[in-house]
DNA sequence: CTTCGTTGTAACAGAAGCTGTTACAGCGAA
DNA sequence: TTCGCTGTAACAGCTTCTGTTACAACGAAG
């Protein structure tokens, strides 16, 4: 399948709201982060509304409004941003019901079921290491400043 | 997006393969593994061409034709699986290249991908974790033989 | 060497999801 | 009251997945 972006573009905007906010602009309007990510104003906004109902990113209305982040990047783990932006599990079983009259039809979904949670908390952990902070160090890093 | 449900294909047709074995079936054709799945024998086609691709399954032509497991089930792990119906990568970068322009922009991709080798890299483990054998023993368990 | 059941694959339709886009109502600070 | 920005609906284009039909190719059996 053509692998989904948006856990990118979540960790993007959100490395690019903690990099204004040290640089002094406290906020930013989506047509701004829009132009980091080079997409249209309607995706990151659509992105930021995921964000903000997990609690990542605040926004403020009327004149001068716009988005910055909740807390601190260092307190922003990939896991929270995969969270707020992911719904659907990382396999999916069949889409109809196996012939229940089959004994591996009839038990092979809880089976399954079980290695699927295991690869699930792997890479919930593995995602749960690296913050939002570690994520701008390293873009940094790499792109030289 | 609605995860795909490959990975769980492969394994169905792996245990059924591997219990049919045991019971004195050494071949079975893709109609006969359809019945389980419930599904169309060309979509099984498809999973066993990618099995027998990756080496996990042959396949007899002319008349008493079919498929039967390549080498042991206790020696077919669900990674091998995995590797053999799944192309893409788990997470997705930017569809269009982010703003070169930005410090973002310009060193996120890179950034991100160390995070995504390394979640990759804990679902693999996981997934080795588990043979063909263990997952038809715990199938076998839940629907009661 | 013919027969016949099965494989291997192409082609297509329908459904679903994602991205990108336009449009516009609603909000709230100034 | 104004004005800029948000929030969301609606739609198009693209891609992928599943399911289906159709048919050429293969090879064991007789």
């Amino acid at each position: 399948m053509a692998a989904n972006s948006r856990l990118t573009i979540g960790v993007h905007v959100l490395a690019w709201l903690a990099l204004a906010e040290r640089r002094g602009r406290a906020v930013l309007t989506s047509d701004e982060v829009a132009a980091s990510v080079k997409t249209n104003p309607v995706v990151v906004r659509r992105s930021l509304g995921d964000l903000r109902r997990a609690g990542l990113v605040v926004v403020r209305h009327g004149a001068g409004a716009g988005w910055s982040l909740a807390r601190a990047p260092e307190e922003i783990t990939v896991l929270d941003v995969y969270e707020a932006v992911e719904s659907e599990p990382l396999f999916g079983l069949h889409h109809t019901e196996p012939n229940l009259e089959c004994p591996v039809g009839r038990g092979i979904r809880p089976a399954l079921g079980g290695v699927y949670d295991g690869a699930e908390r792997a890479v919930r952990g593995e995602l749960e290491r690296t913050s939002i902070a570690d994520v701008l160090r390293e873009t940094l890093e790499v792109s030289g400043r």
